[in-house]
DNA sequence: ACTGCCATTGTAAACGTTTCAAATGTTCAT
DNA sequence: ATGAACATTTGAAACGTTTACAATGGCAGT
């Protein structure tokens, strides 16, 4: 009942050779109208469809992407995957998927399968963009790749992504701006995200050119939205601090959700901040205050990039988008030293 | 410098024939350890690496699956393709992956994308899973497929949902015992998601079971974040109602967000219920009050399922899964009809 | 020395495409 | 008639694997 025909079957079908077939596949304007209607009439008929292995055996060419993400659970990750399928899907090509779970050796392990499957280019968000053993294999292989959210120092390799640093940087003068003096970053392993690291940077630039102390840090795993524990030092005693600037959005809420649990309002007790800009975070309350990136738009972005690559474009393009400080109201003034809390 | 190398350099290199090259990379153990040793030698120094598209083409068969979901932007999608990727990669196959928007004709065109590539087999969440010409497609083709998320009334499809009226009216039914009498349905359009329509049901069911009126309906596009409008006569003048069931907790939380846009309270003026569980649900204030279902674990299942089907296995399961009420601050006693709203 | 057996390796034919070079047929100017 | 020029079509050789089958050689038993 099924289809198992191929190209022989249909150019017998309709009487022409497998030569003819294949032009009225893939260059139909050579082939005479009356021709091109045959041999369709015997592929409908055969319930007729290319065998894609074939093609990309002698073609040496896939027209397939692979991505290698973090993990879809972050909305930032998710949401930026769906944009490259959508631009992926404009360009008639496939999309394969990985993911990492933030975990360097799970990155080479996902590339090599995706290399296996002779993608013909690859966008990546990796936990370290630089000195990565990833980028040295794709280099070596000279494979087109783009990266996102990642802000490599080297300049010879495609990236798209926010200006990390700046951007936390922004988010910390505008707590400061509010009068808040005390402040700590939460952010994820710098080992598993050099955003992380470069976003860190950027807390402790904003406080050092304000004249403030040293830059507290309260590292997290990724994926973990308890922050009860990890945070008690940093919400209470006489070290408390009256704003937390988060490395993203996830940890942003997390973080909020912390403060509740340890009685604190926010932003009454403490303000908050994340970098992302998730949609969700602009429908909960109090909305989050964020260093918004466009994120769909950078994964649409890296796959046109990635485009020009496959292409043949040799030099690499970097591409750092403007943020944005979203209107939030989970930042308000700092707590005056001397109303304590309760 | 780059890896043109194929079966053939290693052999030569090694001093055998393909055949044994062939063997080593698929059955060490028929072949002496000295040669396996030589032949590995031979693949290292030319860095080798076998062309997948050379054994599809004569395998007939490629360890890659299909995945096709609405879109990335919600996370219980992102949350089950994650749930897939994982299981995929621990048995070695590789993910295709699609998203509709919600849209029907563009089921059909990403199902027919990955048909032409072939993939062993499909998972799928449809707009509709009873009637669609996708399931038609894929039964004459006699491709394996798990639907998810979908719980179709035609028993010969596989499927992994959980019980979508049952949610809705154990939702709608906790509401009840709190006093609620005036509820409405926040749901998106019913021929985008079977789900919506199946959760409506049972909302309905829930209600006529109390014997409260006839269910009442806001539906909105997929996607909407923007609920102000399409909720005002619900929330205010005189048919206000006191609680809100939403068929997704993206909705949920965007109702939250528009009841307060309103400027009602919730759970003190309005309460509000979603299903699905996302992660997000439970970190937000209040902490959403949603029908969970374990989103993850349902991504793996369905490759699980699938996997059987590959193999042949021939008479196709369904799994229901249980889903649990959480304990959310979402919802609370009905407003007295006495202490109307200022 | 012959036979048969086993372990190991090799030969060659697929798998379904694309595409170059060549064959066929048609038209038209001479 | 002849052949040049062109449009249309075809034959056949790849692309890199897998695998059935055959070949080789060593060794034990007689």
């Amino acid at each position: 009942m099924t289809s198992k025909s191929t190209m022989r079957d249909v150019a017998s079908k309709a009487g022409v050779s497998i030569a003819t077939v294949s032009r009225v596949i893939n260059s139909p304007d050579e082939v005479p109208t009356e021709t091109v209607e045959r041999v369709r009439a015997a592929m409908r008929y055969l319930n007729y469809r290319p065998n894609i292995n074939g093609r990309r055996l002698k073609m040496a060419q896939t027209r397939s992407v692979g991505v290698l993400v973090p993990t879809m659970a972050n909305p930032v990750f998710a949401t930026s995957v769906q944009g490259i399928e959508q631009a992926a899907h404009e360009d008639g090509l496939t999309v394969l998927l990985t993911s990492s779970n933030y975990d360097p050796q799970r990155e080479l392990g996902a590339v090599s399968t995706l290399l296996n499957n002779r993608v013909d280019g690859l966008i990546l968000t990796l936990a370290n963009a630089d000195d990565n053993p990833v980028i040295d294999l794709l280099k070596a292989e000279n494979i087109p790749f783009v990266l996102l959210f990642n802000q490599p120092a080297r300049k010879d390799v495609a990236s798209i992504s926010v200006d990390n640093a700046r951007s936390a940087y922004d988010m910390t003068q505008a707590m400061i701006a509010q009068g808040h003096r005390s402040l700590a970053m939460v952010a994820g392993r710098f080992e598993s995200s050099d955003r992380s690291k470069q976003r860190f940077d950027g807390f402790g630039k904003a406080l050092s050119d304000a004249g403030l102390g040293a830059a507290r840090l309260c590292q997290v795993g990724f994926g973990e939205t308890e922050l009860f524990a990890p945070l008690k030092s940093f919400l209470t005693g006489p070290d408390a601090v009256t704003g937390l600037v988060c490395s993203t959005d996830m940890l942003a809420i997390a973080a909020m959700s912390a403060c509740r649990e340890h009685g604190l309002s926010v932003p009454g007790d403490v303000s908050v901040g994340g970098i992302d800009g998730i949609a969700v975070g602009g429908l909960i309350s109090p909305k989050l205050c964020s260093a918004v990136q466009p994120t769909q738009e950078m994964g649409q972005q890296a796959l046109a990039f990635l485009r020009g690559l496959i292409r043949g474009q040799t030099n690499p393009q970097s591409l750092i988008l403007p943020h944005q400080l979203s209107t939030g109201e989970s930042i308000g003034p700092a707590r005056h030293p001397s109303s304590p809390r309760l």
